[in-house]
DNA sequence: CCATAACTGGGGTGGCCCTCCGGTTACCGC
DNA sequence: GCGGTAACCGGAGGGCCACCCCAGTTATGG
């Protein structure tokens, strides 16, 4: 039996099922990759080479499709933010890894959108698997730079990767998309007020 | 161009064309306000008791309908920040004004991204009046701030007015926006690494 | 009062999302 | 190897939408 670890099997798939589904996640990925999140179902449906039904069949709502294909992703950056754990910094660590969310979120578009979205409390098991696995990465970092006085200790972690899914979402669009993004976290991460160093002069 | 509706030109249109026009702004004023930015744009036609046409020829673009809609707002957000141009503290002064901004982007849901898509460059004289308008009354307040040493110097109106634009995109759709835009404003304000000195708020 | 040009909106086109339903095909037991 | 069965497939169609075309209508200047 053809193992794909990506995909849970309690009831075995037959083998044309699971063909056309890795075929409908594989030009999800291309058709995203170019038109954005919000691209045509039918046209990744026709760049598969599957009819709409079949793709609806598969995936019931958009957001089911974009979290297989965002799936390898996500994993990639719970990974990596479990190696930046034992980090000597752990305030450096966290940015790190906020960054690197951003920049995933910048670049597959509309993976910002979706990790947002996940956190709809509408469907309680679709959909929001990305979500709350970003969120228990983050919350591991996040708690190690508290401890470590890195952070503001009222930030939570729902409320950084709000921000940085915002930010991304607001330049995932335009031309330089990376680097106004990368300019906007170090913004929010600094602050934008300067706070009076050495005496606070109110 | 036949129609630059808000400028007072002596006789460019017919009576019974602005009288539309103005009912079709109206309609989408309730409308949006109801269903978001992306509400239909045949439901606005119906509301106003159009058709279809007599809408897409006054605004050939939904950018150029929201434009019209939000235009108050902005132009009251132009006066607020004219107001606080005389405030005796800038950085203040500057704060508050984001923070109207980004209320007003949340209550009135869209017009974040109104703004952001405002900054495309393809339509120079189509939609993005409300952006440069916004642009240049915030700037002379960042100006003012950043006089004062209030604010980082590297910051740009742009960034914070995308800043702002991003945070409020992605709360206007959650129960509680307008709290949540609020808290990630602030945290993005006074920044979420904790330098030297811990003064959060005064 | 009338000629004319501007304005109007019903209807058409094409695209999208989503759902039935009859035909097809892989799988399992014999 | 061989049906029988259930799972699977995808074309067709409905509802909705943005946008355009064109013949009819109406405000307006002379």
């Amino acid at each position: 039996m053809p193992k794909d670890a990506t995909a849970p099997a309690p009831r075995p798939m037959r083998a044309d099922a699971r063909r056309n589904y890795n075929r409908i996640v594989a030009a999800a990925e291309t058709v995203i990759a170019e038109h954005g999140a919000e691209a045509s179902l039918e046209e990744i449906a026709r760049h598969a080479g599957v009819g709409s039904a079949t793709l609806h069949r598969h995936f019931p709502t958009r957001q089911a499709l974009l979290e297989a294909v965002f799936k390898s992703r996500v994993e990639a950056l719970c990974a990596k933010a479990h190696d930046l754990l034992s980090d000597t910094d752990p305030g450096t660590a966290l940015v790190t890894w906020l960054r690197a969310v951003g920049a995933h979120a910048v670049a597959n578009r509309g993976l910002g959108a979706s990790l947002m979205r996940g956190a709809r409390h509408g469907d309680p098991t679709l959909g929001n698997t990305c979500h709350t696995m970003i969120v228990s990465a983050g919350d591991e970092l996040l708690a190690c730079a508290r401890q470590a006085k890195a952070v503001r200790p009222e930030a939570t972690i729902s409320q950084l990767l709000k921000l940085v899914s915002a930010i991304a979402l607001a330049t995932e669009e335009e031309p330089d998309g990376p680097t106004q993004a990368d300019q906007l976290l170090n913004l929010a991460l600094d602050g934008v007020r300067l706070h009076r160093t050495s005496r606070p002069h109110e």
